[in-house]
DNA sequence: GTCTATATACAGATAGAC
DNA sequence: GTCTATCTGTATATAGAC
């Protein structure tokens, strides 16, 4: 067992969380290694610079994304895929009024001051828009599957927004509700034959 | 004329531009100065502290909103006003697309570490909110305004973190153009028994 | 009222003993 | 690989001359 990419490990688990709190300018590395237990001098050994560390925080995140999404896509349909992200939208909103959303709150951060970092959190919100996307196309929506992901990605983080901001978790339950059934009238019979141009659509 | 408004004035607009593009957290008093042409030291004979100028700043926010409200009711009924909302809205998209929108934004960075400045920032989104929720109310939508308030702002502002972190105006005027689509079909036909109304309401 | 010089604190980052 | 001590820069804020 290699001490090593255990505390590797801590530093980025200590920073995803602290991030999250404090935002990524607002979190020292006395945070990081304090809540990691790890001294202030040996994260320097794990990590170049701070901005590395943000790099492996953000790939952390990216990885948290292809696992949702492949929890998402064993849904059978593209609406249940849909609702299923919803669902998920409103996991844990306690965190989410205190904090905000870990990626828009990244996102809006680092696109201020722009660099690799901003890039690579940017990339974060771009697959969810792509997987989104996928889903409305695989709905037969054809052209206007990008106008709709745009719609729904927004709306989630317009109100994650609202809902840091009036630190009330019933805001977004609220939303989850009218977008579910925003939803529902888009996808209204659509289902079946979707899923079976789903599956052309990921065989071609 | 006095020297002293002037100052204080220059501080607070440096101050205000600063905050936007790099946020609180990041825009140093010596910036603030530096791009008001005021000595550092004498910065504070201005403003105690920097939470001051942040306070200062959040206020003349407060006032542009109230002074945009005035514009947006010279419109002739509800309808009208919320699609003029929505041309507003997609004003400046230059800088949006840079800096991301400058009230969102504070929410998002001051909401984290809480205190009368969060507060403050959060009543601006608070005072959108609950414009939104008239003019939907004055068209006589009754219960489902202050939902279709939370829509409207919810996807405003998420139209603006996604603006901010792909760099892309069009985003903007894409999302403008269907939740003007989605106005229409909502008051199709309520316009004119609308505007009654709402002098109805006015007036009571 | 105005401005220079500086106190104080703390950030990111490094050196080098172990 | 690990950790202490510290360098260097820079932030907010103050003191005090003018």
């Amino acid at each position: 067992m290699p001490r090593k990419t255990d505390k590797r490990v801590r530093l980025i688990d200590a920073a995803k969380v602290l991030i999250h709190q404090k935002g990524f300018n607002q979190t020292t590395l006395a945070d990081i290694a304090q809540e990691a237990d790890v001294p202030l001098g040996n994260v320097y050994y794990y990590f170049k610079t701070k901005e590395a560390i943000g790099e492996a925080v953000i790939e952390k995140r990216a990885a948290e994304f292809t696992e949702c999404f492949s929890k998402l896509d064993e849904e059978t349909d593209p609406k249940n895929r849909l609702l299923a992200l919803l669902q998920f939208s409103i996991e844990d909103l306690e965190l989410t009024a205190r904090y905000g959303c870990p990626v828009g709150g990244l996102c809006q951060e680092l696109g201020k001051q722009g660099g690799s970092l901003a890039d690579q959190a940017a990339k974060l919100l771009h697959d969810l828009l792509m997987w989104s996307e996928t889903q409305f196309r695989s709905l037969g929506l054809g052209e206007k599957s990008a106008d709709l992901a745009l719609n729904l990605v927004s709306n989630i983080q317009g109100i994650y927004l609202l809902t840091h901001t009036f630190k009330d978790p019933k805001l977004a339950i609220r939303q989850a509700k009218v977008l579910e059934e925003w939803l529902e009238k888009l996808t209204a019979g659509r289902t079946s034959s979707a899923s079976i141009r789903q599956v052309t659509s990921e065989v071609a």
